[in-house]
RNA sequence: CGGGGCGUAGCGCAGUCUGGUAGCGCACCUGCCUUGGGCGCAGGGGGUCGCCAGUUCAAAUCUGGCCGCCCCGACCA
C-alpha cells in the first residue's frame, strides 16, 4: 500500500517566517508545517509533530518500562479536594487552570499529579511487601502560564511524562532515584540531544535532591553554570564559585570606620568614581521584606544577590526588596546611603565572599555619607552565607578551572520529594516491625515538546531543520527528481515498497513539483536521509544524501535498501548509560 | 499585572499621518510549458480591513471602548 505519498499527506510549509516566530523551534515548526497555533500557549500538533512526538513517547515508555515503572492514564481533570489536601491547591495561585462542573463543585486542571498519584497509593498500598512502586504516565499539563510565550516551549498545555517513586525509606529512593537519573541518560542520548545534568534548587517544598536535564540554547529560560575541565554543572539559582579576586588588596591596617562625606553619591558605581576605590573593594547592603520581616543582605560592590541562595538562607517563603520608605525608616537613611554598621533591628547577612576582607568601604546610614575603612566581622557581625550569585569569569570553587555561564532549556527533572505527600496525604504503610511509616516519594518529569524543540534548537541551519533520526516523523525521504518520467516512477514505486517492506519508516516525495522545491522542502522538515532518483538512474545508480552532513553518496540502485539502513542504523544515536 | 508593538486574502506586507474605487509578493485554481535547489507564460478565484459604538454625505483611515496575538519585565511546582 501507498500510504505515505507527500502529494496526499497534509504538510503545510511555508516559504516565509511567520510574524510572530521569534526562537527558531517556533519558526521551524511553523514553517515546517509541524504545528499551528490555536490560542496564545496552545498548540495545534499537525501530523508531522504528532508523529516526532510519539516516537519520542516511544522512546520514553521503552527507557521507562525498562527501569520496571509501570504505565497508567490518570485524569488531568481532578476535583479540587485532591489539591486541597496536599495544600497546592492554594500554592499553586493563579498557574492552576480552575473551574466549576454544572453543580458549582470546585475541579481543576492538573499541572502535574502528585496528588492523585498519592491517592492511588493510599487506598492500595499498606505493607513495605509491596514496596518499591514506580509509576508513571503521559499525560496533557494545563499551566496558566503568566507569559506563554517561544513556541512551543512555554506553553499552557503540554505533555509531560511524570513518574513517581514509591520507597519505604530513604535508601530506597536513591535506588529509585538513580534509576531514573540512568533511564533519562539513556531517553535523551536516544533521542540525540546535547544535554547536561546539573544540581537544582530543590524549592521550598521540602525536597532533598533535584537534578535537571538540560540542553544549552539561547531560546532557553534558565542559566546553568559549567565547567568543561572539571564536568561541574550546576543551575545558576545553586551553582557556587570562586568569585573574581578583589582588584586591589585591602589595607592590612587595623583601622576603625570613619565617615567620608559622598554628596547625592548612591549606586556602586558613583560610590567608586567618586573615592576612587573598585567596586570590590565596597559593600552593598539591600534590605529586603521576607515573609513580612526584615534582613539585610551585605554583598561586595559588583556582586548580585541570589534570589533563591537568599531564600534558602532565611527559609522565607517569599521576599522582596524593601521599598525606599521602608528602609529609611529602618536604618535611618535613604536607600544609597545604607550599611551594616550598628543594625540591631533585623538580622544582617554577610556573603561568603567578603569573608577575610578588610577596611571596606560601605553606607553610613547617614544620608550623603560613607564609612571607609569597615572590617566585616569586626565592626558588625553577621551570619555568613553564600549568597552571591555566579557571575561571568567566576572559576570553579575547588580546582579554579573556568566557569561558562549559558542560557539552558529544562527538558527533564529529577526530584526527590520525601515525605511531603505521604504526610499531608496520609500515605503510610506497615514496616517489618507492624509500625506504621510514612511512604518517601520522588518525582520525576519530561517536557515531550521540549525534547522535540530542544532537537530543533540544537540541529537546524539555514535551510531548516535537521531532527535526528530517532524522532524524526521520518527516516528518510524518496524524492523522484521527476515523477512524471516512468522509469523514474517505477524505480521509486519500487524502492518505496522495499523500504516499507523492510521496516524503513519512508515518506515518498511523489508531488510534480520541480526538484528544487521538493529539495528545500525536505530540508525544511529536517528529514534525516533524502534519495534522489533522477538521471543517474540509467546507470543503475541513486544518490543518498544526508540532511545534517549534507554528504551525499551512490548508491546502485539494486542495493539501494540495504545502503539506506546502514546509513539510518549508523545515524541512529544510542546510549551508553 | 507594568512597558512596547501588532491586528488589512492562507503566509509576508503596503495603504492609515492627509477620510473618497482595497493593493503587492508568495501560496491557491485553470491551461500551456518546464523538471538537479522554492521554474516560465497567460488567465482566474479569494477580504464583514479584529469587534462594537461614535463623528461624517462618506471610515481600513478620525474618536472612544473592548478583544486577540507577539516582545521586554514581573512570574515560573
Amino acid at each position: 500500500m501507498f500510504t505515505m505519498l507527500w502529494s496526499r499527506l497534509f504538510i503545510p510549509t511555508l516559504r516565509e517566517n511567520p510574524a510572530e516566530a521569534e526562537v527558531i523551534s517556533h519558526q521551524l515548526l511553523l514553517r515546517g508545517g509541524y504545528i499551528r497555533q490555536l490560542g496564545a500557549g496552545i498548540y495545534n500538533y499537525l501530523y508531522l509533530a504528532q508523529r516526532s512526538l510519539l516516537k519520542v513517547q516511544a522512546i520514553v515508555r521503552e527507557e521507562m518500562d525498562a527501569i520496571g515503572a509501570q504505565e497508567f492514564y490518570l485524569p488531568a481533570l481532578n476535583p479540587a479536594e485532591v489539591w486541597q489536601e496536599s495544600g497546592r491547591y492554594d500554592v499553586m495561585g493563579d498557574n492552576m487552570f480552575r473551574l466549576k462542573d454544572r453543580f458549582g463543585r470546585p475541579l481543576c486542571l492538573g499541572m502535574t499529579h502528585e496528588e492523585v498519584m498519592t491517592s492511588v497509593a493510599r487506598g492500595e498500598i499498606r505493607s513495605y511487601k509491596q514496596l518499591p512502586q514506580i509509576w508513571y504516565q503521559i499525560q496533557t499539563k494545563f499551566r496558566d502560564e503568566p507569559r506563554p510565550k517561544s513556541g512551543l516551549l512555554r506553553v499552557r498545555q503540554f505533555i509531560m511524562k511524570d513518574s513517581y517513586s514509591f520507597d519505604l525509606a530513604p535508601e530506597g529512593l536513591d535506588v529509585s532515584y538513580e534509576k531514573h537519573r540512568i533511564a533519562y541518560c539513556r531517553i535523551f542520548d536516544r533521542c540525540g540531544l546535547e544535554y547536561v545534568a546539573v544540581e537544582a534548587h530543590s524549592g521550598a517544598m521540602g525536597g532533598s535532591q533535584s537534578q535537571e536535564f538540560m540542553v544549552a540554547t539561547n531560546a532557553g529560560e534558565d542559566y546553568v553554570v559549567s565547567c568543561k575541565q572539571t564536568g561541574y554543572a550546576a543551575n545558576l539559582e545553586k551553582a557556587v564559585s570562586r568569585p573574581v579576586p578583589p582588584a586591589a588588596p585591602d589595607d592590612a591596617a587595623a583601622l576603625e570606620p570613619a565617615e567620608v562625606h559622598t554628596p547625592d553619591q548612591k549606586t556602586i558605581d558613583e560610590v567608586s568614581a567618586f573615592l576612587k576605590v573598585h567596586p570590590t573593594a565596597i559593600m552593598k547592603s539591600l534590605v529586603l521584606i521576607a515573609d513580612g520581616k526584615p534582613f539585610l543582605a551585605v554583598l561586595r560592590g559588583d556582586h548580585q544577590l541570589s534570589e533563591t541562595k537568599f531564600q534558602t538562607a532565611t527559609g522565607c517563603q517569599e521576599f522582596r526588596p524593601a521599598h525606599p520608605e521602608e528602609a529609611r525608616e529602618l536604618l535611618g537613611a535613604n536607600v544609597g546611603s545604607l550599611g551594616p554598621i550598628g543594625i540591631k533591628n533585623m538580622p544582617v547577612l554577610i556573603d561568603e565572599a567578603l569573608k577575610g576582607r578588610k577596611n571596606l568601604v560601605c553606607g553610613a546610614n547617614k544620608d550623603d555619607y560613607h564609612l571607609i575603612n569597615a572590617t566585616p566581622g569586626e565592626d558588625f557581625e553577621g551570619a555568613w552565607h553564600d549568597l552571591r550569585q555566579v557571575a561571568e569569569g567566576d572559576t570553579e570553587i575547588t580546582t579554579g578551572a573556568p566557569l561558562e555561564v549559558r542560557k539552558c532549556v529544562e527538558i527533564g527533572h529529577i526530584f526527590k520529594l520525601g515525605y511531603k505527600y505521604s504526610h499531608s496525604m496520609g500515605l503510610n504503610v506497615l514496616d517489618h516491625s507492624g509500625a506504621e511509616v510514612p511512604v518517601i516519594m520522588g518525582s520525576y518529569g519530561i517536557g515531550i515538546e521540549r525534547v522535540l524543540c530542544a532537537a530543533v534548537e540544537l540541529f537546524s541551519d539555514a535551510n531548516g531543520m535537521s531532527l535526528p533520526v530517532s524522532i524524526a516523523p521520518f527516516e528518510v525521504v524518496l524524492t523522484p527528481v521527476k515523477i512524471a518520467d516512468a522509469s523514474l516512477r517505477e524505480a521509486g514505486d519500487k524502492l518505496y515498497a522495499d523500504l516499507k517492506a523492510a521496516g524503513v519508516d519512508v515518506l515518498y516525495d511523489d508531488r510534480e513539483l520541480s526538484p528544487g522545491v521538493k529539495f528545500k522542502d525536505a530540508d525544511l522538515v529536517g528529514i534525516p536521509f533524502r534519495v534522489n532518483i533522477g538521471k543517474k538512474l540509467a546507470s543503475g545508480m541513486l544518490e543518498l544524501v544526508n540532511r545534517r552532513t549534507k554528504e551525499m553518496v551512490e548508491i546502485p540502485a539494486a542495493e539501494a535498501v540495504d545502503y539506506i539502513k546502514k546509513a539510518i542504523c549508523a545515524a541512529r544515536p544510542t546510549s551508553s548509560h
